[in-house]
RNA sequence: GGGCCGGUAGCUCAGGUGGUUAGAGCGCACGCCUGAUAAGCGUGAGGUCGAUGGUUCAACUCCAUCUCGGCCCA
């Protein structure tokens, strides 16, 4: 009990309503977080979700997961991919979607199937001692365990969505469904096998892709080779960096637009200044490029030559340079045209041996040759094998594929070279350094091999008609929104060069190709008459949903054949399906096949991913929906950039500028990964370091504070206490414009995918609207005013309307926190969580922009006061702005109106002010900004009231409280009287 | 080497179709408050808009070249 009789100025203490609230300042998110997640579990907050957005009969928002691949941890980059992903969702699901999303992963290729065979390895089991399905069980369980790693990883960054049932292109179901999407493919007439030359690495025994292989830096040795002209007494000369192909050139090629001339040898350096004998002689007559001539004479060591004359190539037939060696070389070697070479490098001449190089087969098969006239020469080892080949070649290795020195070169090229040496064509020699593919699993180089693989047509037409694949993708794209729109382009053009889609792998981990080839070598679905292909499908889609794929891998043709053809001479694929087929087919068995889109013309709302999947995911998807079904299988494609560190460089181990998700979480929290995620611009490279991660934690505190204000003014706050808009002062009414102007603007960059302009909204209507301006305006009303002050009401009604909305504004970015102080705001009894809301409607009355460029005017003589007042303080006139109480001189007229009905102290935060129609003297402070204002900075008269600190004149005082103010007095009795 | 994209204050971002002293928030410096207190408020200092050349009366905004960085490819 307090006795009335003191003056004291702690009495009136307890006469204030001081903000209340348990939340927290620190919002001690690391250990925080994880209880919430496990809050959200109890409550099945997805599954609710998702009821309560149908029963309100919310449209669908569908973004469709990219799944990343499961064999390891989740990085920084993934991290932030998910995080993306679940604002888009959950941004959507805000303003009122039913925005499902189910997460998935790829699970099927090589970098597994590599893992797996180094555990049975170490174990002493090669790859050839472990059965197929036992191997395959391996990879799954491999598969299973990161999983269930990366899955914890994701839901602890806050990602909402269905992780009971996420979609995995290992379930039987999505087997089963890659399976007929292939064979609906394949019966589409696109599908062809050839023998082409592809990259094939040895050393893991399979053919790669693209996507499979990375670019290094490599010593390789380089020669020079003479072809001898046949009928004539000079050589064509080539050059190459790989000699072990020489036993399988098949062909020279040159290009009619470069200049050729024959040249002959005068001089040649000795062997003792060289140490070496010269392989050139004087009198060797070589056809090359003008050029190119002299670097090549310079290479050979030839120290004085002449040219002869002019010559053209075409025509000409010429002997292989091992000839003599073996009657394998005794065929004519023919001159084919091609504009794949050039004369600024090399010697004008391209070696050609089409099973060892994409640009060999292409002019190989462009003058008249066929793929089965191709010479091949190395088996799946990279090693020589072939019947007539001489004996000494028989069984040498191109790449050593194991032991310690794996990946270096084996002894192909020593070996051809001495043959070449002996055979008197080797012109000359050296080593040199070139970027060229290597596996990304084993890092050792690939080579070109031709071998009899599967493609999907580009160019084929399909047999129902359908215009080819290539011209089906490029109208997909003009139908699909991008964003950002720029980058349409880049898969465009892709899309537009792209080959033929390589998709069979010579491995075991993957969705089988269920194709049998007939004794014509033909697949079945071309084979057979339709009606008969059809019901071998049917067949093998059946034994798949019955056991899986093991079905197909442990069969024999017949199960398939029996009764629709005779089985004799028919074989079956066993190669396996590109993993990026797999991916492409997520949208079939993870939307259309539960039902979410249509089965034949559904889309997707959004795929989202990293810009590297224009080459990947959003290729393969676009790829074979329009195979499939004529169309792209998502309406937009959203494009995010990668992470680099402060200076933009990208990261990298060796570089030591990772950041680890794991960390931030423990040390920040991930809310602030969240932040930093939705205030960058994702559509470019996103920028990270400890000092942006903290810069984001600043603004983290700054949203938390606004909140936690917020929650300790409202305390007790009841909606009886509201006040209708249109009987508010000033200052709420611009709350409420401000509020208005803000939901539209949120629910806009929202729907665009702009988080950034969120942020940056929020950060500002928080820091400057609310902070800066109404709070501490508010202060004193909301702290010294009675209960049932109509200002006072009006602060608590519009503070309420702004937590409501900050609360829903926020929650997507950062799910965490405002759940947090849902609960225990004055809307908790509106839904079990935050998350089960969607934006509050905001009445469009409560915008009014001439009253919001009134209060611009207000802000404007505002910033002159503060001006004028810090002056004071520096002058130690005065500290606390309620010790003074200006005189405000203002020569604009509207700036005077504009201050009508409102108390310009309270705005000032001063304990008086005068605002006085004039110039003021020249002593008056004012700003070159803001002419005809000027402010006479007057020290405030009469005693502090003990209250509310503003100062007064204590003749006004109520008797009874002389050391407050008589409206502090009024609000005392009034809360006393309550108590 | 080729294709696509990007380079605005210390940081994160704004800056329709070229046009007055290039903006915001954060951070920083200084000060105030001590009834949002490991908070709050105020004032201030920071950018010739990657570089160079050009078009134009006028360019951060258009063009060219270069440079740095990213993704993809060779």
């Amino acid at each position: 009990m307090t006795d009335d009789t003191k003056t004291n100025a702690n009495d009136y203490r307890d006469t204030l309503f001081l903000p209340k609230t348990e939340f927290p300042m620190r919002g001690g998110l690391p250990k925080a977080e994880p209880k919430w997640i496990e809050r959200w579990d109890e409550m099945r907050l997805y599954d609710r979700m998702r009821e309560e957005a149908k029963a309100r009969g919310a449209k669908p928002f569908i973004l469709h997961d990219g799944p990343p691949y499961a064999n390891g941890p989740i990085h920084l980059g993934t991290a932030m991919n998910k995080i993306l992903k679940d604002l888009v969702v959950r941004g959507h699901q805000m303003l009122g979607y039913d925005a499902s999303y189910i997460p998935g992963w790829d699970c099927h290729g090589l970098p597994i199937e590599w893992k797996v065979e180094e555990e049975f390895r170490s174990k002493g089991r090669g790859k050839d001692d472990v059965p197929g399905d036992e191997f395959r069980a391996a990879c799954r369980a491999y598969a299973a365990k990161w999983i269930e790693v990366q899955k914890q990883g994701f839901r602890r960054c806050g990602v909402e969505g269905d992780w009971d049932n996420p979609y995995l292109t290992m379930n039987f179901e999505s087997e089963a469904a890659t399976v007929r999407e292939f064979l609906s493919v394949a019966m589409s007439g696109r599908l062809v096998r050839g023998s082409k030359p592809i990259m094939w690495s040895p050393v893991e025994r399979t053919a790669l892709a693209e996507a499979e292989v990375e670019y290094h830096d490599r010593k390789v040795p380089v020669i020079w080779v003479k072809f001898p002209v046949q009928g004539e007494d000079f050589s064509v000369v080539i050059w190459t960096t790989t000699p072990w192909t020489i036993p399988a050139n098949q062909a020279v090629s040159f290009n009619p637009d470069i200049s050729y001339g024959l040249y002959e040898v005068e001089t040649v350096m000795s062997e003792e200044e060289l140490g070496f004998a010269p392989f050139a002689a004087p009198g060797d007559k070589y056809v090359l490029a003008d050029a190119l001539a002299e670097a090549v004479m310079d290479s050979a060591k030839v120290s004085g030559f002449k040219r002869v004359s002019d010559v053209d190539p075409k025509g000409w037939t010429l002997s292989h340079p091992l000839n003599e060696l073996s009657d394998f070389y005794k065929h004519d070697v023919p001159m084919l045209a091609g504009d794949h070479v050039t004369d600024d490098a090399g010697t004008g001449f391209v070696h050609t041996a089409p099973a060892h190089g994409e640009d060999d087969f292409l002019v190989w098969i462009a003058n008249g040759h066929t793929a089965s006239d191709i010479r091949d020469i190395v088996n799946e080892d990279g090693v020589y094998e072939h019947p007539e080949l001489p004996e000494a070649l028989q069984g040498l290795d191109i790449i050593r594929t194991s032991g310690k020195k794996r990946g270096e070169q084996g002894k192909a090229n020593q070996e051809v070279m001495r043959l070449l040496t002996e055979a008197g064509n080797l012109l000359s020699r050296g080593v040199t350094v070139i970027r060229d593919a290597h596996s990304w699993r084993s890092k050792a180089p690939v080579i070109r091999r031709a071998t009899p693989q599967w493609f999907i047509a580009m160019d084929k037409p399909g047999t129902n008609g359908s215009a080819p694949l290539r011209d089906l993708a490029l109208k997909a794209l003009e139908d699909t929104g991008f964003v950002p729109p720029q980058l349409r382009n880049r898969i465009t053009s892709m899309v537009a060069d792209r080959p033929d889609w390589l998709i069979s792998r010579q491995r075991n981990w993957g969705v089988p190709i269920t194709l049998l080839v007939s004794p014509g070598g033909e697949p079945h679905t071309y084979a057979l008459p339709e009606d008969k292909a059809l019901e071998v499908n049917k067949r093998i889609l059946d034994a798949i949903a019955a056991e899986g794929v093991e079905a197909w891998f442990s069969a024999e043709p017949a199960k398939f054949l029996d009764g629709i053809a005779d089985p004799a001479g028919w074989e079956k694929v066993t190669d396996v399906l590109d993993v990026w087929f797999d991916s492409g087919t997520t949208h079939a068995f993870t939307l259309r096949d539960r039902g979410i889109i249509d089965e034949k013309t559904g889309q997707a709302d959004v795929y989202l991913e990293g810009s590297d999947q224009h080459r990947g995911w959003f290729q393969s998807s676009l790829l074979e929906n329009c195979a499939t079904r004529s169309m792209a299988p998502y309406k937009q494609v959203v494009t995010h950039g990668f992470i680099v560190d402060s200076e933009g460089k990208k990261m990298s181990k060796s570089l030591g500028n990772t950041v680890e998700p794991q960390k931030v979480a423990d040390q920040f929290g991930i809310e602030i990964l969240r932040l930093w995620t939705a205030s960058s611009d994702f559509t470019e490279d996103l920028r990270i370091s400890d000092d942006i991660l903290k810069t984001n934690a600043e603004s983290y505190r700054r949203l938390r504070n606004t909140l936690r204000y917020l929650l300790g003014a409202l305390d007790g706050y009841d909606e009886a206490e509201a006040v209708d808009a249109k009987d508010m002062p000033g200052l709420e009414r611009w709350v409420l414009h401000r509020l208005a102007e803000s939901d539209a603007l949120i629910r806009k960059s929202y729907a665009a995918f702009d988080f950034k302009r969120v942020m940056s909204a929020m950060l500002n209507f928080c820091g400057v609207d609310l902070s800066a301006i109404y709070f501490d305006i508010r202060k004193d009303s909301l702290y010294c005013d009675a209960p049932s002050d109509l200002r006072r009401r009006s602060t608590r009604t519009v503070m309420a309307l702004v937590l409501e909305r900050l609360l829903v504004w926020l929650a997507p970015i950062m799910p965490f926190t405002t759940e947090e102080a849902f609960l225990i705001s004055h809307i908790a009894g509106k839904a079990d969580s935050v998350h089960l809301l969607t934006f509050p409607e905001t009445p469009e009355s409560w915008l009014d922009a001439a009253h919001a460029a009134r209060w611009e005017k207000i802000f404007k003589v505002r910033r002159v006061v503060t001006g004028a007042l810090e002056v004071e303080r520096r002058e130690k006139r005065i500290g606390a702005s309620l010790e003074a109480a200006p005189e405000v001189y203002i020569q604009e007229k509207s700036l005077i109106e504009a201050f009508e009905g409102e108390s310009p102290a309270d705005i000032f935060i001063t304990s008086g002010a005068e605002l006085i129609d004039g110039a003021g003297t020249l002593a008056a402070y004012h700003l070159d900004d803001t002419p005809g204002v000027a402010v006479l900075p007057k020290k405030a008269d009469g005693i502090k009231c003990a209250r509310s600190w503003k100062y007064f004149d204590p003749k006004t005082a109520d008797p009874a409280y002389p050391d407050i103010t008589p409206r502090d007095a009024e609000a005392v009795r009034e809360i006393r009287e309550k108590s």
